[in-house]
RNA sequence: GGCCCGGUGGUCAAGCGGUUAAGACACCGCCCUUUCACGGCGGUAACACGGGUUCGAUUCCCGUCCGGGUCA
């Protein structure tokens, strides 16, 4: 009886090739594709975001190549709640979210995955670079970094717990994403040379603000840029549209490039600073995971990153207690941005992560 | 009203009788990127106006207009 896969299939390359890969290894495999929003003007569904009809049918096409079942769930409800809503939430309250992250988190990994065991699925597929590892040693299962340090995915994957990575399949951890097109191509998989998904899903244009507005129907008042002394340097268009460590789209013709140092959300001012003020070398994150062992008895030697987009930084963590951590770098990191997470690593090992206070 | 100083791209700001009229900041585009950012590369864009002087005026002179200062 071959175990029964369910694959996230976004509609992209590496999702596809991970369904053929979990084909080959003998399972017994099915594709679905999450439905997590609608399109407004499905014109601008440009191939850069999911979830509009022309994934839907990518996939779809792809399944039938395959020759296995698809269907498509639709989850818009719990992405609204999970993932959308705290996405304005965090910039509401001055923080910088990561919705990759929570989508991972609360929809691919938690209402999907608890969907698929309903469904008596003995796993959860996804085409993200990144590989899960049981450690007979420790008895748990780890996260590990792809092979293609260039596509690696782990970051986003930190949230993943044991129950989560035991029953999580990750086919293309050991690829590189050269290697995906080329094994498309040769499929003929008609979406080998589909480009590469970026910016929010359900923000195509990357206008995140004008969706924030537009979902909310609210508007954010324009209030001050200030210096760090508090002279007023210019007016903000909102303060949803800056994040800390932020030059471009300030509109400020100043003798040097200011960067947003942080928000205050009560005087509803935007405090900018020089890029040397932008450094600071300890944070606190809360939403503590920790993937390599239950907790963090002593003083830790990590590398951390506090972005997505970052070399990793050696630090000291420190457990504050079972949801908090406190992490010391050895030089200070720029621009750390409340909302964003650190990730723990030790060598090509996700240690855990949490999200930045 | 008199006197003085100044008016160069969106902003700031070089320069000068003959230049492709710097640079910075902003803005735009591309690259990077499954978050937001950072970053890299490239791009658009200016001599207030009217007269002179000169082979030639952004540059010198004179007016006009507009700022700022100052003096009864």
């Amino acid at each position: 009886m071959p175990k029964k896969a369910l694959i996230a299939m976004s509609g992209g390359v590496d999702s596809s090739v991970a369904a053929y890969l979990m084909k080959e290894r003998g399972f017994d495999c099915t594709g679905i594709t999450l439905k997590l929003f609608d399109r407004d003007n499905e014109e601008d569904a440009t191939e850069k975001a999911c979830c509009s009809l022309d994934d839907i049918e990518d996939a779809r096409n792809v399944c039938r190549r395959l020759g296995i079942p698809y269907y498509v769930y639709n989850f818009k409800d719990s992405f609204r709640e999970n993932v959308i809503a705290r996405f304005i939430d965090a910039y509401e309250t001055g923080r910088t979210p990561n919705p990759c992250i929570d989508c991972n988190r609360f929809i691919k990994f938690e209402k999907l995955m608890r969907r698929a065991e309903e469904l008596d699925f003995d796993c959860v597929v996804t085409g993200h670079y990144a590989t899960v590892e049981y450690n007979a040693e420790s008895g748990r299962y780890l996260l590990k970094k792809s092979v293609d340090l260039s596509k690696d995915q782990s970051y986003v994957l930190y949230s993943l717990t044991q129950e989560q990575l035991k029953k999580t399949v990750f086919p293309l951890g050991e690829m590189t994403k050269e290697q995906t097109r080329a094994l498309a191509g040769e499929l003929g998989l008609i979406n080998a040379g589909k480009h590469d998904s970026q910016d929010i899903c359900f923000v195509p244009d990357g206008d995140y603000a004008r969706f924030i507005e537009e979902y909310t129907g609210k508007t954010y008042p324009c209030g001050d840029f200030v210096d760090e002394n508090g002279t007023v340097l210019g007016e903000h268009k909102g303060i949803i549209r800056y994040t800390v460590g932020q030059r471009k789209g300030l509109g400020l013709a100043l003798p040097h490039p200011m960067y947003v140092k942080e928000k205050n959300l009560e005087e509803n001012k935007v405090v900018l600073c020089d890029n040397a003020a932008l450094f600071s070398k300890e944070l606190l994150a809360n939403d503590l995971n920790l993937i390599a062992f239950d907790k963090i008895e002593k003083p830790l030697r990590v590398s951390a990153r506090v972005r997505y987009n970052q070399k990793e930084q050696p630090a000291t963590v420190y457990q504050l207690d079972s949801d908090t951590i406190r992490v010391v770098f050895d030089e200070p990191q720029r621009a750390i941005s409340k909302g964003q997470a650190v990730v723990l690593y030790d060598g090509e090992y996700v240690l855990g992560g949490g999200t930045i206070l």
